[in-house]
DNA sequence: TTTTTCGTTGACAGCGTTGTCAAGGCTGCG
DNA sequence: CGCAGCCTTGACAACGCTGTCAACGAAAAA
């Protein structure tokens, strides 16, 4: 309980709390018998510093804030554990902060959690990620953040994503190479921006081969299990219905299987079924799905990064920082030929 | 940036600190006339007390860490969602330590986390909160912690948690009343202590109804969707096949659903299957499954809140406390009578 | 009226670090 | 040999807040 503090490992290594500090925080000059020593006894008592003083005292308070709205868990778990997994690295830590980012407190909840702890930096996953009021709130408040997969102004901010334009594009000249020539595609969320440039790649891939998209084959979901199903209904239902259908996330690819299974439509015999983000239900759907996996792990590892190193200077004039990350197309049994 | 502290609203209030700090945090003993009258600086000034000063100078530091295991996503959103509800209604917050809490330096990494925190507490999901080392660990931390669902030793520490006993029981009886007589069941993970008790509750609800239970309709499951499938094959395809499976989660449930699936056995028709936990996917899976809902939310903000008020002093050698919440069956589509 | 008590407020000393600045000791070069 | 200049180290003042204690005035008691 009387925990150990830098005065007593200072007092232990013969020297002062100054050198202990400049030890444990890596700063040059320090001969290395006295680091040695220092290390040593750091180590013996199982001293840890208080990151509470170390934030009062110095620049970095070694917290980052993920403020997330509820995509899919399975996406947000997958954020955590990356984020969490390069911030243990440098001794910092995550602070979870889920809310409804369309709330008219958002921002100003968002401005007092950054305040309040002072926080080094700021992780916002999709929809967070494109509220502009949220982003303001973060400029003024001088904290910096990466927006992980933004749709809108891009340049506005740090940001990490992959190419969901490429990724929906590859994924449908996957189907046209199959065969497919009547496909129906299912518009994500309009809140989130990869929404809108899945539904481009899409369009671009389907006119770059000369393939017509009358508006019945193209669907507006919400991301939800109940959305896709909706929309598949609709098509399925509709003269001229289309041999395969493309949904912007595996949730909603989900009801699409669901919709088919429930007009006795074999898939992928009767229908060719394709979905996006490599959810676990993905693999152990019936049949297991065509899909897009993102590294969504690597995405927030590279977002605390970005934060933790420091590559963002608000307040600076010059370009923030971006990365751009691979994605991977997974083929599996929810796609084929079209029955001839 | 230059970041409004407690002096500037002292100043702009005519007050000392101190007067401020007590308005803040409540004390008692303030003329309203000045509480007014710091209220409202504060409020301009958009002032937010800094959580590291606090910390430093205070008892608490307003910090709560959350450890966890990787069971399944939904789960942990759910816990994350309760416990930060509870934690903002006092301006705490939540520090989120996903860990592998089997490996050998489990115990130390959390040590580590709250002393360098200074956290007031931890919460613990399984199968973390059964962890002994880890207990351990915290215990000479002299860290509060409240354990979410334990199963051994209940009585060492602060905990909440479900009757998964009597939830298991009532389920099995749901079967039972139904007509079902061969009752097939899934364990959980060993290493979850709801594992051992949802099996205790079946066992004991099938002899309470004179209903014999062979060894081979005990599956021994992980949790997983796979495990679930390969228990439920190794069971439809024994002789003496069950007329009803009660699978100890929904992920298991959903491997079930797919056996049967798979061997064109008609759910519920031919084969009823309960799950438990209500996650999701038990809604929108073919046919929607019977489950147990657990108050995952509630229960974290149980936990949370038990710590927020301190009600459990590991130093003193009152008895930790408890709460046990209510949990409610579904039944949905997955089960039925039994063909006669 | 005087004394006691209590409600109200402020001064001030930390809390455990880091940042600043200065002091020595050593090295190297003139 | 002397002095500039670098390497290494330490003293000390913040950082923003809470806890302690004392002071003040007013209400209550004598």
């Amino acid at each position: 309980m009387a925990s150990v503090t830098i005065h007593h490992v200072a007092e232990r290594a013969g020297v002062s709390i100054k050198t202990v500090s400049r030890v444990l925080n890596k700063e040059p000059n320090v001969k290395p018998a006295t680091r040695e020593r220092v290390l040593a006894a750091a180590e013996t008592l199982r001293y840890r510093p208080s990151v509470s003083a170390r934030s009062l005292a110095g620049s970095r308070s070694y917290l980052i804030a993920l403020f997330s709205d509820n995509p899919s868990s399975n996406y947000i778990g997958d954020i955590q554990r990356g984020a969490v997994s390069r911030c243990r690295e440098d001794g910092y830590h995550l602070v979870l902060e889920p809310l409804d980012s369309a709330a008219p407190g958002a921002p100003e909840l968002i401005r007092g959690t950054v305040t309040t702890l002072r926080a080094d930096g700021a992780i916002l996953t999709p929809p967070v990620s494109d509220r502009a009021a949220v982003l303001q709130a973060l400029d003024e408040a001088g904290t910096p953040y990466v927006r992980i997969a933004p749709d809108r102004a891009p340049e506005r901010a740090a940001h990490v994503r992959i190419d969901d334009r490429q990724a929906a594009y590859d994924m449908t000249v996957h189907l046209i190479e199959l065969g497919h020539r009547a496909v129906g595609f299912i518009v994500g969320h309009p809140d989130h921006g990869a929404s809108h440039q899945r539904r481009e790649g899409f369009l671009q891939a389907m006119a770059d081969h000369g393939l017509d998209v009358p508006a019945s084959r193209v669907g507006q979901g919400f991301f939800s299990f109940s959305s896709g199903f909706a929309c598949a209904e609709a098509m399925l239902d509709g003269e001229d219905r289309p041999t395969a259908i493309f949904a912007s996330n595996d949730d909603m690819a989900l009801g699409v299987l669901a919709a088919a299974h429930r007009r006795r439509l074999g898939v992928p015999a009767d229908l060719s079924v394709a979905g996006f983000d490599d959810t676990p239900a993905a693999m152990t759907s019936v049949p297991p799905l065509t899909t897009v996996r993102q590294p969504i792990f690597q995405m927030a590892e590279a977002a605390a990064e970005m934060l933790i190193n420091g590559e963002w200077d608000p307040a600076a004039e010059a370009e923030p920082p971006s990365r751009l990350l691979p994605f991977e197309l997974v083929v599996r049994e929810s796609t084929a030929r079209p029955r001839s």
